[in-house]
DNA sequence: TAGTGGTCTAGACCACAAA
DNA sequence: TTGTGGTCTAGACCACTAT
């Protein structure tokens, strides 16, 4: 049984109260002989779920179950789209335009990308249940995501670029602040220019490295939150 | 040599440009070797790094440097003050109001700690070098953070905390929203009311999961801008 | 003092990338 | 095919907590 399988387990036992009694997970030997693997897989499936912020170690003391997570909060430590986040909500996505462009300097600068590189431009509107929840504009490398249509922006993104792909997404690179809404952007949202916005402006890689979209995404900002667990070590 | 010390060392190395001919660390054999450890503390070392957004790891290929990490952000992943944050910066704090008070239901609630349990109370205005940067609003359970006074609350907290009082600040949760500024903040932050603001609620907690300390921080939405890494896989 | 998590060793084999 | 990182085993001792 492999680490990741074994923190699956771990974390099922936690949604269905497994370890309420005592707040603690069983010790790491227990945990070892419970499912017959070492304490390397041990420990690795309890760090998987200490960077999930789903529990904390004391060394001397156990393991112990943290409160669920903050509700209704998107995750800026990892992501999987914004269908993996809401997935009690019904997620609507318009697609405001979407065009493929040869990348000048600046984007060219932006997506690490020679200029003249084909790049889809594509502006998106999220809602979530009944909310007008975001606006995206990205620019997606053509020589990597090599096709995309408006059904396909509607529809998962990411689902799309790694199974149909078959692409290894990696990481991603987010920078966040606050500013005033324009015009444009607040029509979209219904709200009024000026209004605040709190953007998350994107950088995403590849598992291999390579850099294939670059997006800013402008929240609404009395609907979206975010979550995230800092170390202070 | 421990892996921390190792991580510190390697990262030392990339500071000077070290690896900066291939963009890629020596393989995990040669850091053996070079450094005269075993593969755990090669891999845990790289692993920190990995984390803290330094270099990614491609199977079969190399561990790869990436490129500096965005200046003049706030890390939402790992935190150890601002003044840890902002090193080559003149760090100014203005002590707003300090008062102990007795913890009423929502503080309580808040603080997850028992009704009138003594709590600091603290507003704070911060400036970085000659700019306006937030104010702080803490909650510190006074049961954990026995003493504290304008001059400590002036200098940096969290060393006091770890180094003073010998406790071992542990992680923390955040959560980040916009929403517009009321008068008495955007007062302090040389802003209108009305204006964007980005907030930053934490709930810090010692290494033994005892939390200590909950906080609303409203950042100037010119001057602050946040980064972190996120996980895609 | 006993129990628990943290660090470390010395191996082995697998999965993937590049040549 | 070779080299690289990813997973896993089976031990050992250390650091800290709780009793």
């Amino acid at each position: 049984m492999k680490y990741q399988e074994l923190a699956a387990v771990i974390k099922d036992n936690i949604d269905h109260g497994a370890y309420h009694e005592t707040g603690k997970l069983p010790t790491e030997d227990s945990l070892m002989t419970l499912y017959g693997v070492t304490r390397y897989c041990v420990r690795n499936a309890v760090n998987m779920l200490v960077e999930q912020g789903y529990m904390y170690p004391v060394q001397g003391s156990g393991i112990f179950v943290r409160e669920s997570k903050k509700v209704g909060c998107l995750s800026l430590h990892s992501t999987k789209g914004l269908a993996a986040e809401f997935p009690n909500e019904s997620i609507r996505t318009t697609v405001i335009k979407l065009e493929i462009i040869s990348a000048d300097q600046s984007i060219a600068e932006r997506l690490k990308c020679p200029e003249c590189t084909p790049v889809y431009y594509m502006i998106r509107l999220r809602e979530v249940g009944d909310k007008k929840f975001a606006v995206e504009y990205d620019y997606y490398n053509k020589e990597i995501i090599r096709y995309l249509n408006r059904e396909i922006a509607e529809g998962s993104l990411y689902r799309y670029i790694r199974n149909d792909l078959g692409l290894n997404i990696g990481f991603a690179d987010k920078v966040i602040y606050g500013e005033k809404l324009e015009k444009e952007t607040a029509d979209l949202l219904g709200l009024n220019q000026g209004d605040p916005a709190i953007v998350v402006e994107d950088d995403a890689y590849l598992a291999n490295g390579q850099m294939f979209d670059a997006s800013k995404v402008v929240y609404h900002y009395k609907h979206a939150r975010f979550f995230t667990l800092a170390d202070m070590k």
